[in-house]
DNA sequence: CGGACGCTGTACCGTACGGTACGGTACTGC
DNA sequence: GCAGTACCGTACCGTACGGTACAGCGTCCG
């Protein structure tokens, strides 16, 4: 099985539009999409299907490799940065990050890496959790590490940091989203969001003051201490 | 379709006997199991099968619902509440839901139904939501509601607060279980995670001193402001 | 005792799907 | 013109699974 593996970019522009073909049936039909309708959609024969792909793992997996490529996050100069930079790059960070996730196809895609990892089928959940959570992380680490030269930030642990800053930026959207639940949210809500999460992660690890916003978040950065 | 949808708790013994069956064959295999096996395991016909739950759908229904029924969270007195009392009721929330979902069989249950809530299957991830987040926000209201009626706590709101709480204890657990990654937290590493989380929580959220761990989270329950 | 009932085990049916084979067609290079 | 190649469309095969039918068996109750 899984004959073929592409080596990432070769891939014609004809099977280019296949897998973007497989793409929209995962989006509309989760796994239970067959390689007749792939076919059929398609405009290609079945032999040619299993000729470039090897059999259909090989499609699926293909055709989230190829997706997972696209994926590209906002980076950060590296050097010196100013407080508001910093903040206004983590806020860029978790509003594309935000709008990846609730998308309707990285939900297909998600959706089908954790079918298959509870069945052992494929190694899709693999591939899937190094271009999702772990790629994410890896992005935002140099980011971090920036923000902790600059003085902005401080860490006890990266790692640490690292999960807290996820979790405050995805909350349940991502569950919520996989699970079904319809109501997605806006683009001002993802930016919202965004802003909140990043005011806590700061109030969390900041060091220096860093431009608060007007209204995000706990309003107030820091509790009133003390009754 | 679902022909027979059982009150709930009317089941046998010898239903739940073959629910468990179920329910171990979603851990083992995922949604890939068939009706045949669960015969096979459970030994019981197939008719009977049919006839207890309508279909494959009505089963696997039958039992989440059984399952989701099982699981319950720490609650908290109402009234007055100490800062200690409420911290630790805090955390023994946190390490409960870790716990639960970390385990293999939320897993399957969570997978089971965010793959069908991509094909559109059957209402799975309906149930599951209800008896997962949604539960869990249920259930920490209250325990935030005294927290705020004895002054340790105040939000601007309740919701951003509990899908903040929700970020902080689970973070990327639960998606990185989901997909597959095998690594499980230990109940210390558990403990831990929840500790820390709170301990932001607090730091977000918190109106006054609640007694604060020894090394938990960022160490400083609070940065130390201006460089 | 005897019929009704509930269950098990198995055989069976229809279908749908993954995968293969083959005929037909357009294009390319000689 | 002709072999070779790459592809489409379709027919086909084997299998596996959901669902049904049926025979056999123990149990309960009149």
């Amino acid at each position: 099985m899984n004959a073929i593996v592409q080596p990432e970019s070769d891939l014609s522009q004809r099977q280019r539009e296949v897998l973007a073909v497989v793409l929209d049936l995962m989006v509309e039909e989760g796994d239970a999409f067959s390689m007749a309708k792939v076919c059929r959609r398609a405009s290609c024969s079945k032999e040619t299907l299993y000729n470039w792909f090897g059999d259909r793992d090989g499609l699926l997996t293909a055709t989230v490799q190829w997706q997972a490529a696209k994926v590209r996050m906002p980076g950060l100069r590296s050097g010196q940065v100013s407080p508001a930079d910093f903040r206004d790059s983590l806020i860029a960070f978790a509003v594309n990050w935000l709008t990846v996730i609730t998308g309707d196809v990285s939900a297909a895609l998600n959706r089908l890496a954790i079918s298959h990892a509870g069945s052992g089928k494929s190694r899709l959940g693999e591939i899937v959790l190094k271009n999702g959570p772990l790629a994410m992380t890896g992005r935002l680490r140099p980011i971090f590490e920036i923000g902790a030269a600059s003085g902005l930030v401080s860490f006890d642990s990266m790692d640490a940091a690292l999960k807290t800053f996820f979790g405050l930026v995805v909350g349940d959207w991502q569950i919520r989203k996989l699970l079904g639940e319809t109501t997605r949210p806006s683009p001002s809500g993802i930016e919202t969001t965004a802003e909140r999460a990043v005011t806590q992660f700061l109030v969390l690890y900041g060091t220096a003051q860093i431009p608060a916003p007007m209204e995000a978040g706990n309003t107030r950065t820091k509790p009133t201490h003390g009754k």
